[in-house]
DNA sequence: TTGTAAGCGTTATCAG
DNA sequence: CTGATAACGCTTACAA
């Protein structure tokens, strides 16, 4: 009883009384096919319990109504909430998700855009814009049309669908520089094969320079995504004389955690010392203080990263790139540095 | 140039001067292939940046190395995290992740279900037991395994690899009265569709029996997941007359979120209202109070239950069960009721 | 409107 | 150890 004997669409054509052709007319294109016949196959189809075979309709028809996504990580919130949005238009669509995570790693994202890419996806989701350029090549060859998430930039020729992470991090640490801080610290997420990340860092060195402070001052420290680690980066930064006014985190993970410790520490927030955010994650409005962060439209993100992807294919045209729009969502973390 | 000319085995085996034969044999059992016939032909594969279509390959072996995953949503942590984990051991195992989401709804994940299925998923993912027969039939009919996680029963035939949510929320709800509280509320999370939901209730009212309350008395609302539903809820039970002195929550987002309301009502917590969760997401020890919960091993679940599909997969045999520890988390939330 | 039959790219059996 | 060749289940011209 190893393989329970799956129907096929002879085994259908057989019982409705009718070739195996109008059976697949049947199913794919319905108004092929005269009514009563119609009928009959559908009732066939039903008793037996066909469903087509995957791998033989790909073969046949060169598509497969499969979308992959290529994601760090289903842990991260951001990416959990744009990828349930991103699924959601590809239901509607009549396609179908795989999806892959990558851990951050090169090496393994590149063997699972192969991986999906022989699987027949017919297009990407892909998350940032960090990889090697053989791996455009391949999908170019391949004429697999995608998108790159999370990450926006004019001087390129991908289709883009998000922000610019740098310019929404310059306008968060041009906010705190105005506010009159001088001492800041960072503390960013890995930025190894992470162009977010690394986006993030140049923002706030950009607003430090721009405002006439010294970069070499901005002290950053890169720290896993967790609250723990957070914790443990501004315990560091905390350590520094003179210490910083103001920490400017490369996300909401760590900046929950930072201000948990630095609470448990004794240090007021935002008196003694203001942190920010960025992502604009649920937690941010839950925590006390609240989060000062940038919201960044991670569903609309999904959601319309996935209506390019139908509109490549439908179309061939080169996608037109979506550049979303970010903010500052002012909290309590945030305030004028001690007076002292 | 719709298809810039895929390569195909044929094309390796004519670069290579050998038969598409040899070329699959060096691709899927290298040491049935002399060492210098194996070289020239994987030279053939990279020089040409060959890979085998899935289609073909699931067609001709039977068998996809795909293993489907049908969860009710990602943005649920607890999900994602499980399903991080369990993407892991799939990958380790060479195979590849198919996930679906079914958004709570039963109609969707048959039809996912079934298209994961057709898509020659290998072994299949569920979450909870609740679904219709047909669909155990359907499975068994094509002879894929399949565990159901996040649910644990002994009365059933299924391989779960689960908790036993009815009982870890008895013993919560059994330390809230030991403490003295006669009067409790709970928010759920909804029960449609939903066995670890309403299985959590169960658990809510067995332990109030079972210590001579009214169940009559405990008063549930089910909420969305969301902070804000809990806060809507945890107003309405606030309202009642008399106030309960201690919620139970479904999950910990509806505890935390309950827990935020109640706070920005005046209400201190826990002096005045204990408030509990489940799941044990990261969120409860950052929020203040912390959340008292019930820790669940969501990592080692998806694990877990990776591995019995693999087993399963390997053997043919009969799943054994996996039945996963949870344990209460004690934290502030809960305390003994006030005085008055 | 329906049927026939030629692929689609692999794997696997059987000879050589 | 290697090469023919027959499936695998479906789609899609092309014919009827």
């Amino acid at each position: 009883m190893k393989n329970p004997s799956v129907p096929t669409l002879e085994d259908v054509a057989r019982e409705a009384n009718v070739s195996t052709a109008t059976v697949s007319r049947c199913l794919n294109s319905p108004e092929k096919v005269v009514e009563k016949t119609r009928e009959r196959v559908l009732a066939s189809v039903s008793r037996l319990g066909y469903s087509p075979n995957f791998g033989a309709r790909a073969l046949a028809a060169k598509r497969t109504d499969t979308i992959g996504a290529i994601i760090p990580t289903m842990e991260n919130a951001i990416f959990a909430r744009g990828l349930q949005a991103f699924q959601e238009v590809v239901s509607e669509n009549g396609a179908t998700l795989l999806v892959a995570s990558s851990a951050y790693r090169q090496d393994l994202e590149e063997t699972q855009i192969r991986n999906l890419v022989a699987r027949g996806a017919d297009a990407l989701l892909l998350i940032g814009d960090d990889r090697d350029d053989k791996i455009y090549e391949f999908l170019s060859n391949r004429g697999i049309p995608y998108v790159v998430a999370w990450s926006y930039r004019d001087d390129d020729n991908h289709c883009f669908v998000g922000f610019d992470n740098r310019s929404a991090a310059k306008e968060m640490a041009a906010k705190i520089i105005e506010l009159g801080h001088t001492r800041i610290g960072m503390i960013a997420g890995l930025t190894r094969n992470n162009d977010r990340a690394r986006d993030r860092v140049l923002g706030v060195k950009d607003a430090i320079t721009e405002h006439g402070l010294n970069v070499d001052d901005l002290h950053v420290i890169e720290a896993e995504y967790s609250f723990a680690e957070g914790g443990n980066a501004v315990e560091h930064l905390l350590s520094l004389a003179p210490r910083p006014t103001a920490i400017v985190c490369g996300n909401d993970i760590l900046a929950v955690g930072a201000m948990k410790r630095a609470r448990s520490l004794g240090i007021q927030i935002p008196d003694q010392l203001s942190i920010t955010g960025f992502d604009d994650i649920e937690v941010c409005s839950v925590v006390e203080p609240s989060l000062t962060t940038i919201h960044v439209p991670h569903r609309n993100m999904g959601k319309t990263a996935a209506k390019s992807l139908f509109a490549m294919m439908e179309s061939e045209a080169i996608c037109a790139s979506s550049h979303l729009e970010t903010y500052v969502v002012e909290r309590q973390s945030l305030a004028a540095p001690p007076k002292s």
